[in-house]
DNA sequence: CCAAATACTTAATATATTAAATATTAACCA
DNA sequence: TGGTTAATATTTAATATATTAAGTATTTGG
């Protein structure tokens, strides 16, 4: 997995090992990342439309439309008709769905909370100092790439 | 983009910035990021077998099909016939392959450059240190994700 | 009331996966 | 040697995630 020593690549061989363990756990609940990080977003934030998710989530709207269908198809997340604004239903957690995150969230907080203590809090701050100059960095000079 | 200070965070947001920004620049010359990896993969090591690019990538071998069927329609890379294993032909790039990839190449080169020089060499070491601590642990712990 | 904005969906396409099919090569053994 | 079997290389099909462009429905501001 580990090739080069330069940043911006350990930047890329880090984040797709982590997508890929925490995909791993939740796989074995037949949820996916995405999938699970749309309960995550409810739960944290209560429900809403599917335009405020597409917002919190920073993907577009259609990805929203497929995401909530699946969901929806395995009864952990609902439609509800708002009678406020007709173009806009809001999604809401099902009993089920609310369940199966409460127990899948607390299983993936451990872990990162696991791999994370592997770094001192110093080394932690540090390494949130850096990542976050360097997207800043990043979108300074957005129009270079 | 930035929301929270956890370090798992940083990582995704600096991971998202920085596909998304080298992404647009390579989109101005029709070319997508895993196909300019294909370019890159192929014009470091030389021609190779689709498996080979495969395990190079570290991408599943139908996902190559489909990477270098989109590359040979634009003619930046052909699969040529061999003869010692008519199994697997051997991916080259074509003279526009190669031509795109070296003007591509340099800009990207400069900007990564550009956006890891707001970091002292000595910030950029502890930075990939600190990011192979993680990548370690996270596959040290693979089975409680 | 009508134009513009907003919310969502649909269609087309790209990237990525797993599972399964095909083609070829390599290995073994009777 | 010859033939079956196992391994390798690629492709196809089905599905998930994600995008842009375009279409529909509803709301809102003038």
């Amino acid at each position: 997995m580990q090739q080069k020593t330069e940043p911006d690549h350990a930047i890329m061989c880090t984040h797709r090992t982590l997508v890929k363990s925490r995909a791993r756990g939740l796989a074995k609940a037949g949820l996916s990342l995405p999938q699970f990080e749309v309960l995550r977003v409810i739960s944290a934030k209560g429900p809403m439309s599917m335009s405020a998710l597409s917002r919190e989530m920073v993907v577009t709207p259609p990805n929203i439309t497929g995401l909530i269908d699946r969901l929806e198809k395995q009864s952990l997340v609902s439609r509800v008709a708002n009678a406020n604004d007709r173009r806009a239903s809001i999604i809401e957690l099902t009993e089920a769905g609310k369940n199966l995150y409460d127990i899948l969230a607390k299983r993936q907080r451990v872990f990162l909370q696991n791999v994370l203590n592997v770094l001192t809090p110093d080394e932690q701050e540090t390494l949130s100092t850096l990542l976050s100059k360097l997207r800043a960095e990043i979108l300074r000079r957005e129009s270079e790439a």
